[in-house]
DNA sequence: ACAAAAACCGACCGATCATTCGGTCGATCA
DNA sequence: TGATCGACCGAATGATCGGTCGGTTTTTGT
């Protein structure tokens, strides 16, 4: 709280004076991360353009990596281990992240989709690969973020994998 | 530190009698988690038996999630981003990190560079697709242990996505 | 058996935490 | 002009935090 009264210029008890309580506060940042999220995404779907469903896929990955570079903090956050703690007990909370996930989970599966049906993508269950996808991808951006590795490096790699992922011999069917 | 003493038996002064201070208590717990997986893997890399890189790569991804059911804890502490921050000034606590991290990747790695050699598995770079694949295996046990998903239903779908990652058509070559 | 050492206890300390509250200030409207 | 309002301040609050310390108990070595 200190931080952020310092950062804003705001005094200590102003804070409170437009926020309940610190969870109130955590909150409504978290709805503002997911109205940005959301939002990005909007305009991303409305001026992207695609010959077929691969290509969608492919530049669902493309614009996830740039969105969490360009929303380095809200990804941070969301990277945290709170906001999933306090989703076990707070419904507001859990329904945010769900709402935020979803959104980024359903870009990826659309493109499955897509290409599921043009011929371009073969995979039996989209909502499964897309999921592993995802998790793909954020798990690259986590290596990063955590500077562990320099795993900047590894987007080329990624984008690779990506494709062998849904260009593959159908090793999905039974 | 009150949640620890109830939990130990101990009283309060008496844990700060066996460490310096919280820093330090936190230090040994993370040097044994990091002797715990490093030994969990000498005994997995003595008695596994496989007929191929493929293979080995296989059951890595298995012992993996094996790994992380049985040490939920540990890999809880693992996903949280202290560790991370704490390893960014402290180098004990960014050594201790490196090595767990090298040693997950290793695993990987041996699987895919044996499966290059004796041409089950057709990648170019084997250190980026293991740190890829492991992003992956990483990121679903992660979605895992938030529960925002259901991700355990997905261990099939992950390990179709490995299978097709390391027998593609060479998507990896220039 | 006994002394030295190590382990242990829990009251206590100062710092920091989230939160409260009495009060100031500038804008709005009668 | 004066009354009412919400935005804002910052000192004060009690709770909790990591950490200390003097004294007691247990273990160890001889």
């Amino acid at each position: 709280m200190a931080e952020l009264s310092k950062a804003t210029g705001a005094a200590g008890g102003t804070i409170f004076h437009h926020f309940k309580n610190k969870e109130d506060l955590f909150l409504n940042i978290l709805e503002e991360v997911k109205a940005t999220i959301l939002s990005d995404f909007a305009h991303y779907k409305k001026d992207r353009e695609c010959r077929n469903g691969l290509e969608m896929v492919e530049g669902a990955v493309t614009f996830y990596l740039d969105l969490t570079g360009k929303l380095e903090d809200p990804f941070l956050l969301l990277h945290r281990h709170f906001p999933y703690e306090m989703a076990e007990t707070n419904p507001v909370c859990r329904a945010c992240l769900e709402s935020i996930y979803n959104c980024l989970l359903d870009i990826f599966e659309e493109g499955i989709r897509a290409g599921q049906q043009d011929g371009s993508v073969h995979t039996l269950s989209a909502r499964n690969t897309a999921m592993v996808m995802f998790a793909m991808v954020d798990g690259i951006v986590r290596l990063n973020t955590y500077r562990i590795y320099n795993a900047g490096a590894l987007y080329g790699s990624l984008m690779d994998a990506c494709r062998s992922l849904l260009t593959d011999n159908g090793l999905d069917a039974p």
